[in-house]
Order: structure tokens, then C-alpha cells, then sequence
DNA sequence: ATTATGACGGTTC
DNA sequence: AGAACCGCCATAA
């Protein structure tokens, strides 16, 4: 039964890995935008990225990945919210809402650099 | 191959 | 600040 392997799966296993890996690898505290994960796997899927995340993201720290502005993934930013408070992520009030502070919360997997190659 | 969609990005009005 | 439009890439049908 080896020799039958799983194609389609292991394809879209590729960039879904990809992109939890990049999730994973997030510090508390800080955030990626969709564009800067999809950065970091060498495309611009910024919107694949978001997909992998609606589907797999529920093993992943989806909160910790935001979209380009400082604003929460839609449809879950009071979820998101919460997250931030407690893990102390800079958020910015506005006078109806609320934004995070990209200038501090963004970080990149560079900054860290655990990876050898 | 083609079409439509998506937890997007950026620009323009 | 909110809405509209286009561009970009990956996936599903």
C-alpha cells in the first residue's frame, strides 16, 4: 500500500505546512500580516494564506496573524482582541475601534533567524 | 484549461 | 473613514 502515496494531498500539504510553520514560529506579543506569511514562503498568496488558515488554522495561533493596517481577521477580531490583552500585543485605540500597533507587533521570522539555512 | 472564490494588499474616490 | 476596483496567488469544482 506504500506505493500509493497521496498526491493531491501532499500538495496542498506543501503550502498549508508552510504556512502553519510560519504561524507556529510566532512570538506572543507580536504578528504577521497574511502578505508577510505568504512573504516568508516566497509568494503573495497573501489570500491562500488566509484560506490555509480558516481551514487548518484551528490548531494554529490564527490571532497572531492580522491584516495589513493593524486590523484582526474578519469575523473573528473580538475573538482576537482577547488574545492580544493577554499576551500584551500593542494595540492602538481609535475612537470606535481598535488596531494593532504594527509599528511594535510586527515581527518577522528573520528576526528570530533559528533557521540554519 | 477555465471560472469562481477567499480569515488579502494596495490604490483611488 | 468607508466603499469600490484591481491585482496577486492557491484551491476547488
Amino acid at each position: 500500500m506504500p506505493s500509493d502515496a497521496v498526491p493531491s494531498d501532499d500538495a496542498a500539504a506543501d503550502f498549508g505546512a508552510a504556512v502553519a510553520e510560519v504561524v507556529r514560529m510566532i512570538p506572543p506579543g507580536h504578528v504577521m500580516t497574511y502578505g508577510d506569511v505568504a512573504a516568508a514562503l516566497g509568494s503573495r498568496a497573501s489570500r491562500a494564506v488566509g484560506k490555509v488558515m480558516a481551514h487548518e488554522g484551528a490548531d494554529l495561533p490564527w490571532w497572531r496573524v492580522v491584516r495589513a493596517g493593524g486590523h484582526p481577521p474578519l469575523h473573528h477580531e473580538a475573538r482576537a482582541l482577547e488574545h492580544y490583552r493577554a499576551e500584551g500585543t500593542p494595540l492602538v485605540q481609535g475612537t470606535a475601534a481598535w488596531r494593532l500597533d504594527m509599528r511594535r507587533a510586527r515581527w518577522s521570522p528573520s528576526t528570530d533567524a533559528d533557521d540554519p539555512f
